[in-house]
DNA sequence: AGGTATTCACATGAAACTATTCTCTGAGTTAGG
DNA sequence: TAACTCAGAGAATAGTTTCATGTGAATACCTGT
């Protein structure tokens, strides 16, 4: 027999007797009953997702319209200049980026214009992070595959040569998070690519760079730098009221009426503007903060769960960072916390010396200081540590590195290393 | 006292190595005609 | 003879080791008063 048929009677037996008996117990069935009919605080929470793309970007439209004069000349199968777009986080920069790619692709596919346009996020983990992922990645978005490994890259960049130069047409290409290439595998890959149009006989490719990074081509080659960023385009971020705005036009929409307190949004771009006006941090929170609402069963959403939805978010973050480490990270990490309860400030040699005990404890093999130094730095860049170099002067330098968590949070990192490593307390 | 030289304990950088995953190629093998 | 199998060469990549060089200030060591 089935267990779901067997489910299924027994679903319809329990409301039966609740209806019967009109009791009101609390059970699993009853829950998710409730869950279902119960009305959601959101109208429609894909709003405040990331992947979000609204059709209208606010306080954007002067920089779009400059986006669009500069690729404009692609509609008349000319190359337009090379973009280089700055902008700190959640400006909006990929937002208007798209949107322009979008509009421009729909024109030219009306006026039946040889042009197509790429978006690819250079930092994105195992798709376009390295020279030959990022061309396999584009021949991918042209229709055809390429095998992850195994190939030269000339062989790649042959395949996508003949791939794009088959006709007259305008490539747009837009590198987002362009600055993570070039620290991770170097500019000679730009280089490349800018220098692809004098070998093409019929495509053309223009590049639209997008970069969190507002000196990202000061330290770049300068032939590089000079055929990247023939023109530039600088994001500024919004101010509290800009984001107020746009905090209140999603909400509107994405929550029921009256849902949102009055100051919530207020105090969400606050928060925001203090981290240098990131809109889509402020998104997030206010998600966040709507869905702690729901689960407490709360009508409405309140500053208080807005406070709970920042720590909430920053926990979150670090629990991510750590449990997707590799052991010998979350061991290194085990070792600091370790060491913590003891001492307030930690400096380098402690901490390996422990991890070398930890890892004859757990039968790991022993790696070397210099990439234990790496991890800590890699640590402090996720956040989870404060590091900072000092100098003990006749007693050398090394790092004096602190944890900024709450108790709560080490406790609860504590715990899933032990388990992520079985690592048994005696 | 004031100046400089030394020294420690790492930091930081570059290159090389290792293991893994994957493709391509061509030799050897098999099966069918 | 065509189709198939399989080992070996060659690539890309992540993670690491090895080797080399850098570094800031507390201390040790001078020097002249």
């Amino acid at each position: 027999m089935n267990i779901w048929q067997n489910n299924q009677i027994y679903l319809s037996k329990a409301i039966l007797h609740k209806k019967l008996r009109g009791e009101c117990y609390m059970n699993v069935n009853n829950f998710f009953q409730n869950y279902l009919t119960k009305d959601s605080i959101f109208l429609d929470k894909s709003l405040l997702l990331s992947s979000y793309a609204p059709e209208e970007i606010m306080y954007r439209e002067n920089l779009i319209q400059d986006v669009a004069n500069i690729l404009a000349p692609s509609l008349r199968v000319e190359r337009p200049s090379s973009l280089l777009v700055y902008g700190k986080t959640g400006t909006g920069k990929t937002l208007s980026i798209k949107y322009v790619l979008k509009s421009i692709e729909r024109i030219a596919a009306d006026n039946s214009v040889p042009l197509k346009t790429i978006y690819v996020n250079c930092k994105l983990k195992r798709i376009a992070d390295t020279e030959y992922r990022l061309i396999a990645q584009l021949i991918k978005e042209l229709g055809k595959d390429v095998p992850p490994t195994g190939l030269p890259t000339d062989e790649v960049y042959n395949i996508f040569y003949t791939l794009i130069d088959n006709k007259k047409q305008i490539i747009l290409l837009a590198l987002d998070e362009i600055d993570q290439l070039t620290s991770k595998v170097g500019d000679l890959i730009l280089y490349n690519l800018t220098r692809i149009n004098a070998e093409l006989k019929n495509a053309q490719i223009a590049l639209v760079g997008i970069s969190n990074n507002l000196i990202f081509a000061e330290n770049l080659d300068p032939r590089v730098r000079s055929s990247l960023s023939e023109e530039e385009i600088i994001f500024p971020s919004y101010n509290a009221l800009q984001i107020q705005d746009i905090l209140r036009k999603r909400s509107d929409r994405a929550f029921r009426e009256n849902v949102v307190e009055v100051g919530v949004i207020e105090k969400c771009a606050a928060y925001a503007a203090r981290e240098h006006g990131d809109a889509r941090r402020a998104i997030d929170l206010l998600r966040v903060a709507g869905e702690l609402a729901e689960r407490y069963g709360s009508e409405h959403v309140t500053v208080n769960h807005l406070d709970e939805a920042e720590s909430k978010i920053e926990t979150d973050k670090i629990i991510h960072a750590v449990t997707t480490q590799p052991k010998q990270f979350q061991l290194v990490l085990y070792s600091i916390l370790v060491l913590h309860p003891q001492n307030t400030v930690m400096f380098t040699g402690e901490i390996y010396d422990i991890y070398q005990k930890l890892c004859k404890q757990v039968n790991f093999n022993v790696l070397t200081q210099r990439r234990i130094s790496d991890m800590l730095a890699e640590f402090d860049m996720l956040g989870i540590i404060n590091a900072k170099i000092i100098s003990k002067g006749r007693y050398g330098r090394t790092r004096e590195i602190s944890l900024g968590l709450d108790g709560k949070l080490l406790v609860k990192l504590k715990e899933l290393i032990e388990k992520s490593l079985q690592i048994h307390n005696e």
